[in-house]
DNA sequence: CAGGATGGTTGACAACCTCAAGTATTAGGC
DNA sequence: GCCTAATACTTGAGGTTGTCAACCATCCTG
């Protein structure tokens, strides 16, 4: 038998390592708020007071439209958002939390914020410079 | 009009960033590779010649045992997998890669490791001091 | 050996996702 | 001003992902 793979050298294998531990770790976080990990994305995205734009978020989701179509359908039902025209174009349809929305939507920053426990081993030297370093990787 | 989010000041809030801005980018590179994204998933867990039981791979993708079921099917339908009996349980059926599910895998693994051009902000000291806090963090 | 736990599959059903086609609106060329 | 092309979103079809409940086969314990 082999010895389990070594771990990869370079950041960035670590971080898509990181990436993929997240990704399992979100599904039943959604379901204690009774949402689908894809609706956690669109209401992590539509950030209170800053109505967003149906065919921004297809883009930044990188996803067909249509898609965002039948996401926006079930999080309206649930009254968490709501599709309002757009001033400038009537063709666009922009994205604003309800308060229900934004309440939801903070509860779920809170949650997915809280840090797991694997973070309390880093020493509080290490935990800033992991901090600078994510700021510059995120622009 | 408010100002844009204020970047978050903790480690943890910035990683969640990072784990949402990555996961908008796994569906194309999936696409590419004629695979879903849970497929890619999977596909990463399996390394080969570490045969692992579908339920090891259920318990570390935080899904139904019947989903994995699907998933393998259609994995072993396209011959990157194997479903074999375990030698020692035979209720248990481990899953191996197929010499082209093998190099599917290290295709995948190669795209998805090719650092993202924000990595190459970071000097030689900030992505050594990066690999030694990921390092802690997976353990 | 009986009864219960465990690993995997099946079937039903909902959500997610893409593609192709359709509607409404805007923008550009004449 | 019009006619055309492009854009923003919706609809419908079809496959994938995911859950739950029920099931079979195998293991394990008393």
């Amino acid at each position: 038998m082999k010895p389990a793979t070594p771990p990869p050298s370079g950041a960035w294998p670590l971080l898509v390592r990181l990436f993929f531990a997240q990704r399992a770790n979100l599904p039943p976080l959604a379901a204690e708020l009774r949402l689908s990990p894809a609706q956690c994305h669109v209401l992590h995205l539509i950030e209170p007071e800053r109505p967003i734009p149906m065919g921004q978020l297809a883009e930044t989701l990188a996803c067909d439209a249509s898609n965002v179509t039948g996401l926006v359908d079930r999080l309206e039902s649930r009254g968490l958002v709501r599709r309002r025209p757009s001033a400038g174009d009537r063709r666009v349809k922009v994205l604003v939390l309800t308060p229900t929305g934004s309440r939801l939507r903070a509860l779920l920053l809170d949650r997915m914020t809280a840090p797991p426990a694997a973070l309390e081993r880093l020493s509080l030297r290490e935990e800033r410079a992991l901090v600078r370093i994510l700021r510059r990787l995120l622009e």
